[in-house]
DNA sequence: CATGAATGAGACTTCATTCAT
DNA sequence: CATGAATGAAGTCTCATTCAT
């Protein structure tokens, strides 16, 4: 696809306008206009607004989850250089499209249950990922042991998306910001 | 004012209907169906369905917050006790009131000027008071003191939130759960 | 009834709400208020809000006709003291009256079978007045008599009406608005 | 836009109805119904109810002032033939334009700040017209002197208006009934 | 007499979607 | 491929009126 197409520029206008202003609150057809193009066109590439919506959420997920599954695949690591990985890549996934996560965030609200399923089989398998991970931790003796894997893992990617707030970590210097979590995450904050 | 009159009633269906399904697919008519009352009716308690929606989040946040405040306040207890405290008393309202944190996670689909502005205010409040309580750790030496207060009261108060997931944690025992969360909090997970 | 019966506070409040913002843009509610007593009391002393509405209108039509015929059948006045007296009753009217008078003129508006015949009548009874007294000044000689006499009741009264402008007459001296209205009348504007 | 267009079957069915049952009880749907088109083919040509109204009003004054003004500057014309002209135009339109002239008659009822300046600008041109040509005619020894020029001309707009009542006058003769006020208006009723 | 909570019909308006061109 | 006029279902909100107290 080119970048040009209409239909990519449908897509950066979607994501734009449903980030600002939300699912309910964007209008196919300012859609289009942003986009340059008919209301009619938007149509001719999506069969509908919802499927619009969350098909750049659905890919959005994907497009991380790969490379989370790529990074986690590479045998040579410690379970804590994974960890590291694995938070470093969420906060550039934050930072590079900041837009579609402010979109997942919302999502929660446009309850479709097609894409509901789908998205819920993208969030295990994001936790399975990270679950399999501590495992290995646990077993090479780098993580304690006396917590269940899989709930440390919704612990952690928990805490690594709730604690994302715009309005406190600016993201300028990802890796300062991985730093800190990961060294929180593995120590605590005890004295 | 009784425990069903038609006012408690409407708040009521409203936070069931509005948790289920989300703002915008909630309509005022269901809202009316649900607690037996005449759509006009709604109208006759509140000003409109937006600020019904955000009068129960408000109120949701603000009684929260009181017990939050309350807590911080007693004096003898360490640090580390407040902050078990703190963890505890969002673990219960999680508990207890899980239809209106479900709301307040979709509010951010409603902007509405006025609202806005008190939400903020509240998670200011909250952060704050958080914060404090850190800062009070640090010097008495409970907390570490590399980390600045404000930055680590935000990943804490994320990481509650975040790590909130209804089918993983059944919060069927509030005490367990938040025994796990401190003792990651305050020691990491590294073994 | 007293001055300030319920009834009678209620018609006030009617008077000036409906002026100041004609009878679709005022609720019971509003009329109720500043009357200083409840909603529902407005319908122990009226039967609806459009009769509220066209009683008013009717009554006041009233009793500016009875002055007018009243005046009328004085007989020792000359047909061109009659027409002067019409004139003044008529801005009187509007002067005191002025917010009555806003009403009448929305009241075409707010049609309703009832009343509109009765307003009908009434405006026949006002013209065959007219009429009457213009006919004597013809068989008088004090009038032309090239013109029918209804014909010109009616372009009479609506000159009166018609150039009853707040925002030019101020009606602060009707006796000279009066004069200079029946100089036209009865001279014209020809050098 | 050919003749027979929605937009112009949904102004026409407007006109027609706004005429006959005032503003506030015409509907949307009516209109749409008696346009045969759907209630929201309304809001692609309109913006909203209200626009639609004071479109039309607006229109149909600028179309009279248009002409008003026309003969007003047609030099070799007396101040007598000018009012003359005036007159005759105005009961035209009173015979084409009927139901305009009824829903102008109407609009008081439903003010709109934004289309009130308009009228209230279209009705001062018009005075400021008159006027103009009343003062002409003083100059030129065709009117008389001692009334102002203003007050005149309010008067004069006022009694044409206001003695248009379409149960006395049939307008089935422009040219007979402009004589008529034409007469009065000059020498009045005097014998 | 008086109240005001409650009703429900109905108004205006929005907007995702379709389809003839 | 693309357009945009047209649709109509559905939503929010108003308000005259009623009636139990």
């Amino acid at each position: 696809m080119e970048k040009n197409s209409k239909k990519e520029r449908l897509i950066q206008a979607a994501i734009k306008l449903f980030a600002k202003q939300g699912y309910h609150n964007t209008t196919v057809a300012e859609i289009a206009d942003e986009a340059g193009v008919a209301k009619g066109t938007v149509y001719w590439y999506f069969d509908s607004k919802e499927q619009l919506f969350w098909g750049i959420i659905v890919s959005g997920i994907e497009l991380l989850n790969e490379k989370l599954l790529r990074e986690a695949q590479i045998s040579n690591k410690t379970a804590i250089e994974k960890l590291e990985t694995i938070i470093r890549l969420h906060l550039d996934f934050f930072k590079e499209s900041k837009n579609i996560v402010k979109m997942i965030q919302d999502s929660s609200v446009t309850p479709d249950k097609h894409f509901n399923k789908k998205i819920h089989k993208l969030r295990k398998e994001s936790i399975d990922n990270l679950s399999k991970i501590i495992k290995e931790g646990q077993e090479g003796d780098e993580f304690v042991i006396n917590i269940e894997s899989e709930e440390l893992a919704n612990f952690i990617l928990g805490s690594i998306g709730g604690s994302y707030n715009p309005s406190v970590y600016k993201l300028e210097d990802v890796e300062e910001t991985t730093d800190l979590i990961l060294k929180i995450m593995l120590s605590g904050i005890k004295a």
